[in-house]
DNA sequence: TAAAAACACTTTACAAAGTAAAGCTTGGAG
DNA sequence: CTCCAAGCTTTACTTTGTAAAGTGTTTTTA
């Protein structure tokens, strides 16, 4: 074998960035940088309430999104939007993507499998 | 908003696969049909033996991976190898990480964000 | 040839996280 | 006025990832 220790870390795999419900949240509001309320994150996504408030927790606790709340009379509505530095993690972990989908490539070119994806 | 619901849903995503750990281990075993033994693939990965540990059990439960253990005399070896399933089920996973990767790019280009990584 | 260190894992225990169900408040329809 | 729906939050549960400790063998090395 002849690659180095460490190959297949991956260590840039942001955990808070990779887990499917956030990584649809922050793409949407990335694709949305005017914001987004949450009943149209809770369909884009399709998350449930209770989901959809969690992560939105979770990524205002790690400053990759704002979240806007007005409340004063009329149905309360909440606007997110993805902050500076979450459109700068979700680009850093991109690149990690980038970096897993071209070591599959290659390993598809070198075992001779059949290719399951086209290549962008 | 002009999307449809669930546009960010991303249910190809599967959860076996979708994680750091597991993900490193299969591209590695991907990259290797003749298999990997466990002491390369920690190192790879780098990942402890405890993690491995888990993890593999829970690839071969899945039928992602089929384990060998040779331990009659001398020291247990136990190698790895992806199966036909994990060949397929880790294609169609980077079918999806791909579609990520293009409403990404999409939205940098409709949003005229500064690119954070190269196209494929 | 003992003792010690290294290999090769497995098991156990803990902490974090995802998910779903229930709860609470306000607004509109009948 | 009553009932149902919208718009969330809180709580509780279950799974999962991770690390620490444990077991057995096999080389060193002193």
């Amino acid at each position: 074998m002849s690659e180095k220790p460490g190959s297949f870390a991956y260590d840039g795999l942001d955990r808070v960035l990779h887990e499917k419900a956030r990584l649809g949240i922050l793409t949407s509001l990335f694709s949305h940088p005017e914001g987004l309320v949450f009943g149209e994150i809770k369909s884009l996504c399709t998350l449930t309430d209770g989901n959809l408030s969690r992560h939105l927790q979770v990524l205002e606790r790690e400053e990759l999104v704002e979240i806007v709340k007005e409340s004063g009379s009329g149905r309360p509505k909440t606007t997110v939007f993805i902050t500076p530095l979450g459109r700068e993690r979700f680009q850093e972990y991109l690149v990690e993507l980038q970096t897993v989908l071209q070591a599959a490539k290659a390993a598809e070119k070198a075992t001779g499998a059949q290719p399951g994806f086209s290549p962008a």
